[in-house]
Formats: C-alpha cells, sequence, structure tokens
RNA sequence: GGCCCCAUGGUCAAGCGGCUAAGACGACGCCCUCUCACGGCGUAAUCGUGGGUUCGAUUCCCGCUGGGGUCACCA
C-alpha cells in the first residue's frame, strides 16, 4: 500500500492504467512469419554509415517477409537535440531509399508528422505513456524516486573514470560511493514525502533484482546464445524532465508498437540485460535481437576502432557530396551484411538488391573494417551499367550542385555530353571509369576547351620532328567521314612513312629495325588533342569532337613544339 | 579494471570433423591491344597460441594472447 500511495503522489496526474494504453495498440495483423522492425535514430545530427547498416537490415528483413518498417524518432534528450535533424534524417533516408511504411513522415510543408496507428512515433510526444507505466512499476515496488542531485553523481563518475585509468586502487572507492547512493533505494515514504511536497526534482530508478549469481541467459539471432550476470543496476527510468532514458522507451515503445526484431548495433549488447529485466518488470514479451557487428576503421596506430561521427565515410550525406550513386553504397552495404550477396548478384545482374534473398544466418558476427576500395569497385559496377542518358543526367545534377561551372558546362549542350558518357558504355563488357559522379570531370574534362589542358607532356625520348611530322601529315589526310578502319589505316601509313612499325608483331620481333611503332604514332596525336596520355579510343574521342575542334587542337600543338625550345 | 562480443590472406569472407582451405576487392605479372579502361590468364598472401576431445581438427571444449564494445538524468 505505502507503493501506491508513493505512486499517487510522484504522478497525481496520470489517471490512465496500462489497460488503457494498451487498448490503443491492439495486436498487428499480419502473416504468420511477417517482421515488424524500425530504425530509430536519435535526432543529434546526419545520418551515420552506423546507422543506415542495420536499419538496411531492418528494411529488408520487414519488407521481404511481408511485415512492418517503421521510423521512430528517439528525441528523448533536448540536451543534444539539434534543431532540424530529424527532418534532414528522413531526406538522407529518402535519398537512400530506405522506405518507411509507417512512422514519422515529412508532410507537404516539410514538418514531421505521424503516419499509422501505432503513433506517435515521436519519444518526446509520448510522456503520457512512460508515465503510466513508471507509475505501474512505483506502486509494484519495482522502481523509486531517486533525489540525488546531479552534483552529487558527478562525483560518483569522476571516481568512476578514475578508476578507469588507475586501476583496481580506486575501484574500491568507487564502488564505496556507488554503495552511498544506492542507499537511496532504500528511502522512507516519509523522506520521499517531504522531498515531494518541496518540489525536489527526482529521477526514477528501477529498483534492480541484485542477485550477482543469477545468470540470464539469452539468444541473439547473430551472435547466438549469449550468457550474462543478472541486471543489477538501478538505472535511471525516467530523468528528471519525466522523459524517459533509452532503456526504458524502448522497452516500451517497441512493446506497444509490436516490434517483432530488434535490430541494432551490438554496442547494445551490454545494456540487454537491463531491457531483459524491464520486460519482465513489465510482464512484456520480449522481441527478438538482432545485435549486428560494427564497421570499424583503422585509427592512426593501424588499430581497428569503431567508425565513428568523426571520420571519413561516417555521415552519408558526404557520400552524396562525393559523387557515390545511393544504389552503389546499398549495394556496397548489402555485400558487408550478407556475404553471399555478391555471388547472388553475379548470377543476377540485372536485379535490384531488394530482390536478394537477404538471410540473417549469413550475417557476420565479426566486425569489418570500412573498404574505400570495395566501394570503388561496387560503384564502377553500378555506374558502368547504367545507360549514358542516366549518367549524364546523374553527372549533371551532382555537378550542378558541387561544381556549378562544370554543371553548366555539361547543361549547355547535353547531346555532346551523352555522346561522350556513351563511349564504351552499353556492351557486355561496358569501361569502369567512373567510380563517383565526381570522376566525371578529370575524365572527360578534356572534351571541352574550359577544362582542356596538357596534363601530360610528351616522353622525354619521342622526337619533336617526328611528331610534328605525325600531327602534319594527319592533319592533311583527317577525313571526319572515314570510319575506323580507315582512319587507323591512314595512321598506319603515317607510321610507315615515318619509319615507325605500322605492325605490332613485326615490331616486337625487330625492334631496332624500326623509330618506334604505330602506338608512338598514335600516342603524338592523342596528347595533341586530349593533352593526355591515355584516353579512351582516339577515333571515337574525335569523332564526337568534330573536325574543328580537333585540327584547332593539332594546329595548338604544332605551333607549341615549333616554338618551343628544342 | 569488471562484464560482454569477436578471432581464416592486406580487406570482405566461404568452410559447419577428413578439401591441393572457395570467391571478391586490393597488389603484382602476363595476354589482348594504337594508350587507357574493359576482358582473359596467372602469382604472392590466411586458419593467433597452448592444451584437450577424436583414428583425424580451421571446424568441438578450455586456458592464454590479441582486437573490439560497454560501464551517464546520451542514445
Amino acid at each position: 500500500m505505502d507503493n501506491k500511495y508513493l505512486s499517487e503522489m510522484l504522478f497525481p496526474n496520470i489517471k490512465k492504467t496500462p489497460e488503457d494504453i494498451e487498448k490503443q495498440y491492439p495486436p498487428r495483423e499480419l502473416p504468420q512469419d511477417a517482421k515488424v522492425t524500425r530504425f530509430a535514430p536519435s535526432p543529434t545530427g546526419f545520418v551515420h554509415f552506423g546507422g543506415l547498416f542495420p536499419s538496411m537490415a531492418a528494411e529488408r528483413l520487414a519488407h521481404q517477409s511481408g511485415g512492418v518498417f517503421y521510423l521512430r524518432i528517439e528525441d528523448t534528450d533536448a540536451k543534444r537535440e539539434v534543431p532540424g535533424a530529424a527532418e534532414a534524417l528522413i531526406n538522407t533516408l529518402a535519398t537512400y531509399s530506405i522506405e518507411f511504411d509507417e512512422g514519422a513522415v515529412l508532410n507537404e510543408s516539410g514538418k514531421i508528422a505521424d503516419k499509422g496507428m501505432y503513433g506517435p512515433y515521436r519519444q518526446s510526444q509520448r510522456a503520457e505513456i512512460y508515465q503510466v507505466y513508471a507509475k505501474k512499476l512505483v506502486s509494484e515496488g519495482k522502481a523509486y524516486p531517486c533525489f540525488s542531485t546531479e552534483e552529487e553523481l558527478e562525483l560518483i563518475h569522476q571516481a568512476d573514470k578514475k578508476a578507469e585509468l588507475k586501476n583496481t586502487d580506486w575501484l574500491s572507492e568507487a564502488e564505496a560511493k556507488k554503495e552511498d547512493m544506492l542507499k537511496a533505494r532504500n528511502i522512507s515514504l516519509e523522506e520521499a514525502e517531504t522531498h515531494i511536497k518541496a518540489n525536489h526534482p527526482f529521477v526514477l530508478r528501477i529498483l534492480a533484482k541484485s542477485d550477482p549469481d543469477k545468470k540470464v541467459k539469452f539468444t541473439d539471432l547473430i551472435k547466438g546464445a549469449v550468457e550474462f550476470p543478472e541486471n543489477d543496476e538501478d538505472f535511471v527510468l525516467l530523468k528528471s524532465d519525466g522523459i524517459p532514458t533509452y532503456h526504458f522507451a524502448h522497452v516500451i515503445d517497441d512493446h506497444l508498437m509490436g516490434t517483432t526484431h530488434v535490430i541494432r548495433g551490438e554496442e547494445w549488447l551490454p545494456s540487454l540485460p537491463k531491457h531483459l529485466q524491464l520486460f519482465e518488470y513489465l510482464g512484456f514479451k520480449p522481441p527478438k535481437y538482432m545485435h549486428i557487428a560494427q564497421i570499424m576503421k583503422l585509427d592512426e596506430n593501424g588499430n581497428k576502432k569503431k567508425l565513428s561521427k568523426r571520420d571519413m565515410g561516417a555521415n552519408m550525406d558526404d557520400y552524396t557530396k562525393m559523387g557515390y550513386a545511393p544504389e552503389a553504397v546499398c549495394e556496397y552495404i548489402m555485400t558487408l551484411l550478407n556475404s553471399n550477396y555478391e555471388e547472388w548478384h553475379m548470377q543476377n545482374p540485372d536485379k535490384s538488391y531488394k530482390e536478394f534473398p537477404f538471410s540473417i544466418k549469413k550475417m557476420s558476427v565479426s566486425g569489418c573494417l570500412f573498404d574505400f576500395n570495395k566501394l570503388n569497385d561496387v560503384s564502377k559496377n553500378v555506374i558502368s551499367r547504367m545507360d549514358a542518358e542516366n549518367v549524364t543526367q546523374k553527372v549533371t545534377e551532382w555537378a550542378l550542385k558541387y561544381d556549378a561551372e562544370f554543371g553548366k558546362i555539361l547543361n549547355s549542350d547535353k547531346a555532346y555530353a551523352q555522346k561522350i558518357f556513351a563511349i564504351g558504355r552499353g556492351g557486355k563488357k561496358p569501361r569502369k571509369d567512373l567510380a563517383t559522379w565526381s570522376d566525371a570531370k578529370p575524365y572527360m574534362g578534356f572534351f571541352y576547351d574550359e577544362y582542356f589542358e596538357y596534363e601530360d607532356a610528351y616522353p622525354t625520348d619521342a622526337d619533336k620532328n617526328d611528331i610534328i611530322a605525325t600531327l602534319e601529315k594527319f592533319k592533311v589526310s583527317y577525313n571526319e567521314r572515314d570510319d575506323m578502319n580507315e582512319w587507323f589505316e591512314k595512321v598506319k601509313k603515317i607510321s610507315d612513312d615515318l619509319g615507325y612499325a605500322s605492325d605490332m608483331k613485326a615490331y616486337k620481333q625487330t625492334p631496332d629495325a624500326f623509330r618506334g611503332n604505330v602506338a608512338d604514332i598514335s600516342m603524338f596525336i592523342r596528347v595533341a588533342i586530349t593533352g593526355k596520355l591515355n584516353a579512351p579510343d582516339l577515333y571515337t574521342v574525335m569523332q564526337i569532337m568534330g573536325r574543328e575542334r580537333c585540327m584547332k587542337r593539332i594546329d595548338m600543338m604544332i605551333d607549341k613544339l615549333k616554338n618551343s625550345e628544342i
């Protein structure tokens, strides 16, 4: 009865009962094995790679099973909340085609709204719900108010920190202080009443069953059987502002919203005993858990570290800036999520990753290193499969945003740009020059006079007179209407005339018999026209650039050679 | 430090008691070839360590070592 009285004093305004709440959250009507999963970010910044990673798994698992995938905003920490972050989060998720069936959404005016029957989906709007259950726990003697001030707690944390740094010596002291604090759990009703009447702020703590010898066994769908000591920490349920901590909100929301599978990073594994205890206290059936291994990166000492916010590659918006196609990033994530994805994809090159039979069993238990090499490879393949029109559009869109001048130039003659991107595209073995949209400019800038420059010089052993002779002969013989063979025959002819081998095989047999070979002659022309030693097929390049531009560049090079010293 | 998770090439990994230990990325080499890209072929490179169990361990168990995570009125 004391507890009942205490709960009334603590929550005088809460009239609803858990039963009232439950009525608003009926069981979902879904097929047998349908999974209900969610992504539950806190609006403290951008979408993190480590957040997108599990959310893709959650999305696949839900939709693959005919279930529901929803977005819940965990805005329980007003201090850390960044204005506009939730909206930005939703937008970023959309660009990675993470589609939610319900949850927080953006309405026409760009404001956050709820979609679905199991909301509200922003935890800040669910304060009353949490308090109903908090009141119940207090009335059952499973939770108690703690009137210790933050300053007092700070002292304890400092001791903890020192203990961490200096090891065991300090540990005993920290323990002692903790003991001291835990006396708060034995607060008398009178004492509590005095505090409450004086309007002292309090946090609500769980009254942990503290049997350190008792083990909790649990099966994680990824990690398998795990076992740990039962939670013995009186962790906070409700902060002094009446808003719940993650632990409390997680248990209540995922229960009410009917989440069947909680998919989250493995950094949550250590707090699982807390959650399990709460489910038990509240009489809820716990969901299935999947703790996904972390994505790591190498720190400056060569050690693996959890990919953190400040790291290169952490912010998903950065990939957009770098010019990665979202589908490439998603595919890369799939290769990390399910090791057999690549194999499947090779057999089904034309299918979307959303058709891949995603399997929990194939998920890795150990953390992996983020690998830009691999991302780039995946990305090159993705882009190589796109048609020229699509690539032109994507590059232009990207450029307009991040390289306005280049964007304008591309836009000024779309047909020209598209012809360039069509080079080596569409066949069975497409070129793979682009890993990101930002690779486009260095790859094809020479097609535009604005960006044309002599990036590569002729090799020092190339004979200047031969180059000039080549260019002059080429200029005379060039006919735009020649087909590729005719064109190349003319180049061969120039080779022969200048004592260069037109036949590579002959050259290889007796290289000394020639001044060089047809590859050298081609190179003389290529540098003049593209300013580079390496470029796509010269004939095609010239066809696209057009006679006038090509001849102009040849003249420029001839001038340059004639006027320069030796 | 307590608790927990993890351990096959440089990276991602297949393997689920018996194999010359897949494959992909990367590196290197060769071929194709007018350069590049593509493609083809090939090379180097892996079971952390010590004990068990077993006829037989990469595989199962334990210890060690190593790496990671976590110990807030943050999520």
